[in-house]
DNA sequence: TTATTATATTGCAATATTACGATAAAGATT
DNA sequence: AATCTTTATCGTAATATTGCAATATAATAA
């Protein structure tokens, strides 16, 4: 097939499952990174720092921002990207949820592999 | 093309995107809370749980076990698998990496959508 | 040994993703 | 207006993912 059949899972699950996904490539977590280390966050300048074409790294931003880990605003001839706490806050209560099972059940088997 | 160009992009950065790539997958992120949810690591029963044929299941699992979010063992004719803490605190690490850029830099930009 | 049970693998079809050249769109510059 | 600059979209080829039926594998039960 190649259709994940979202219809038959959680509103939760497929959206985590889709803001894992857009940062499912190496492209786009450079992009994250490189979205942190500048101070400012116009990013003209995203496709020089990246190993790929221009049109590839838009739809890299394109992606990015359907899955709402980045916003942006129209900025003259130039798009101004930066992330959005909102989003990653979703996936980040995730972890926070799987630590806290985690810690109260201490697993004891699995040792193995 | 369809391959990703995982040679230009560091180590760390490929990495990341392979967890988030594993989790980015609705049926992935079920198995993952019905782990959570289950006090006995022991899973045999995932098949019943999720609205896919057992092959497809077997997939998903495999993906989250090379991906290093689950591990597991032989257990007679069943299979004990449960979250590996390591991988998903990878994950973690990056977040809060995030947040610590953020909250020092209190972005004022990309306020409008 | 012969079922039975549970998970893995194979093979294949349908769909999605990735990448980029060519081109379009739109504001800025001259 | 004509040109430059920057980002987006289109079209397309190569590859990956998803899902399942059929089958294989392996331990257990009879």
């Amino acid at each position: 097939m190649g259709a994940s059949k979202t219809d038959h899972f959680t509103e939760k699950q497929n959206q985590l499952a889709a803001i894992a996904k857009a940062l499912g490539h190496p492209a786009r977590v450079a992009i994250i990174e490189y979205l942190l280390s500048v101070d400012s966050c116009i990013c003209g300048d995203i496709v020089n720092v990246l190993p790929l074409a221009q049109p590839t790294v838009s739809q890299h931003l394109k992606e990015l921002k359907n899955a709402g880990i980045i916003k942006g605003n129209i900025e003259g001839n130039a798009i101004c990207y930066c992330i959005n706490e909102e989003t990653l806050s979703i996936l980040q209560a995730f972890f926070s949820h799987i630590n806290n099972h985690l810690q109260n059940k201490k697993s004891n088997c699995c040792y193995i592999i």
